[in-house]
DNA sequence: CAAGTCAACTACTACGTATTACTAAGACGT
DNA sequence: ACGTCTTAGTAATACGTAGTAGTTGACTTG
């Protein structure tokens, strides 16, 4: 168990000072080409890798970012895919919590990291977010920003899919909403009430507040009989499945009494049976745009372009014309 | 922007010596209650937090673990909640990677962190391994023990279903495999083999190498019209998925012709029409064992005790006695 | 009462890097 | 030939902590 080799060992080994070693490994110029070989032949000799925590104690930056990420409830693997990998390659480690406010709190003010990014769907901390030298962004609020500038909005795919249904034939709408608590729940359900108006359709309520596909089977069951041909908009595919074992047990079919459109295409919604329409998310891109924008704030540039196209509607057997028993 | 304080500050305003405030946070004895308290209230005051990438330079521990899982194709996010949890608890920061084997190896030669846990479905990488001071805990030879072992193994629910398949009036099996690059999937598959064997029941054979549900729907159709009534034994909830998908479409009743099982009980599973016999895991206890494991192994200390019932059968409408048709 | 013991605390230093200020040696213009 | 500029390199230092090796002074003990 040899310690490792330092600058110094290097340095020694290309017979120059641990000052151009540094210079090399940080890449400055002043440095001449063939100087500049040996010590990267040396170094490599000696397997050498500068210590992170001494160039973080002399820098004065940690290289680290904290990604804070509700586990349960959302799929996130994808997410946290493209935020890695973006946050890699432009040189930073990143750590997953999953925190409460208070303890996030605690983490802008520890300095331990450069940035923090929060997948939570809890509102941003207190001030202290503004005080503290760590950037911190949340995708609530980012959220709200895709939603108000409409450019990398939620609207797109639910607008399509009432303006296709209405096309179809439906006149009767149904939205299954999920936890109030995530912005992205609470944005489908107020688009739905916009579309309902804009577009002159009937809506028979927002049913259910959590992402339950038990609750969202009994606020079908709870319906009235006269209420198909109905469209059930759901805010997620297990509210959607949920509806549609609902419909099914009460003997009406999908889709030929019930229409029925989900969101976030899960593994299993293209075999269900009927398959599930749904509205894929690339949460791989967002994850890494979400990343770039939270180091772009680090680092004093700009935010990132937008990124377009993330969600797209996928229709498959759960939609079709009502039935005209 | 006024830099962060430092035990010396610490030190200055409890008027005593850094030393002594530095023997208070690490929790050693030999300073009177009285002193620490002075300290700890200065500290309090100062809102001081130690500098970790100093610390760590000085104790050559860097308190951080690396965990390495593919981003695709599993359901991590619990395994992660479990074992960054676990970490947290323990005084370690996590990161999260995804990487290539070549890569793991030069992590573990890094220094860069005390110990590497990896739910990659490669095998582990090169001796490097053995010679690195790193601590490094594979799932897959994980896996392999849990097998070995038999105390904590994949065993249990596959003999159970197909027991009770048996009991019910099964004969003919059919598995469904997935992709052979994940330990789970081979032990999975060899063990519907020996169960066969044991039982001494049919089997129509094993098909499929991947985790895709359209593979698996494939494979189904592509069967003989004279081989209901069948019990399928799928590697995960998304081949069942497929499987049900494919019988229905040939006409084939479920659970009256053919009966299906999966495993992960995944979010829609339970809603599925039928709905789905699967086997739950516990994939948060999952995360947090490994990660004790990996945490006992840097501090030198012997395994702790192996988690028992991991894993259940949840028996749902997808399994029936075979049709008499 | 002297010697020994112990608790409570402190001065000093090493950890490995990045950076600042500096030097030596050519290159260049006039 | 002289001073100035540039290039290529070096010596010295600070970052903030933990631990080593003391140094007190009070207390015990034979």
């Amino acid at each position: 168990m040899e310690k490792r080799p330092t600058s110094h060992d290097v340095a020694r080994l290309a017979g120059v000072s641990q000052t151009t070693v540094s210079l090399v490994f940080t890449g400055r110029n002043g440095i001449s080409a063939a100087t500049r070989e040996r010590v990267l032949q040396a170094a490599a000799e000696l397997n050498y890798r500068p210590n992170l925590a001494a160039r973080s104690m002399r820098t004065r930056r940690t290289g680290r970012l904290a990604v804070v990420i509700p586990f349960a409830g959302l799929n996130l693997a994808p997410i946290l895919e493209g935020a890695v990998t973006t946050a890699r390659e432009a040189g930073y480690a990143v750590e997953v919590v999953s925190l409460s406010n208070e303890e996030i709190d605690a983490l802008l003010d520890s300095s331990e990291y450069e940035g923090v990014l929060s997948f939570s769907p809890m509102p941003a901390p207190r001030e202290s977010a503004e005080e503290s030298t760590t950037a911190f962004l949340a995708l609530s609020e980012f959220d709200q920003e895709m939603h108000a500038t409409g450019a990398f909005s939620d609207a797109q795919p639910m607008v399509e899919m009432m303006e296709r249904l209405v096309e179809l034939g439906h006149r009767r709408f149904l939205h299954v909403a999920g936890s109030p608590t995530f912005p992205s729940a609470v944005a489908r359900r107020d688009l739905y009430l916009a579309t309902v108006d804009r577009l002159g359709v009937e809506s028979v309520g927002v049913v259910a507040n959590s992402w339950s596909g038990i609750t969202a089977k009994e606020c079908v069951l709870a319906l009235p009989d006269d209420v198909i041909p109905l469209a059930i908009i759901a805010a997620n595919d297990i509210l959607a499945a949920g509806a549609i074992r609902g419909s099914v047990e009460r003997g009406w079919s999908v889709p030929g009494d019930v229409s029925v459109t989900g969101w976030d295409d899960a593994a299993l919604s293209a075999h269900f049976i009927p398959s599930l329409t749904t509205v894929f998310q690339d949460r791989v891109r967002l994850g890494a745009y979400s990343m770039r924008r939270l180091i772009a704030t680090i680092r004093g540039q700009e935010a990132p372009e937008p990124e377009t196209g993330l969600q797209k509607v996928i229709w498959r057997e759960s939609v079709a014309p009502p039935s005209t028993r």
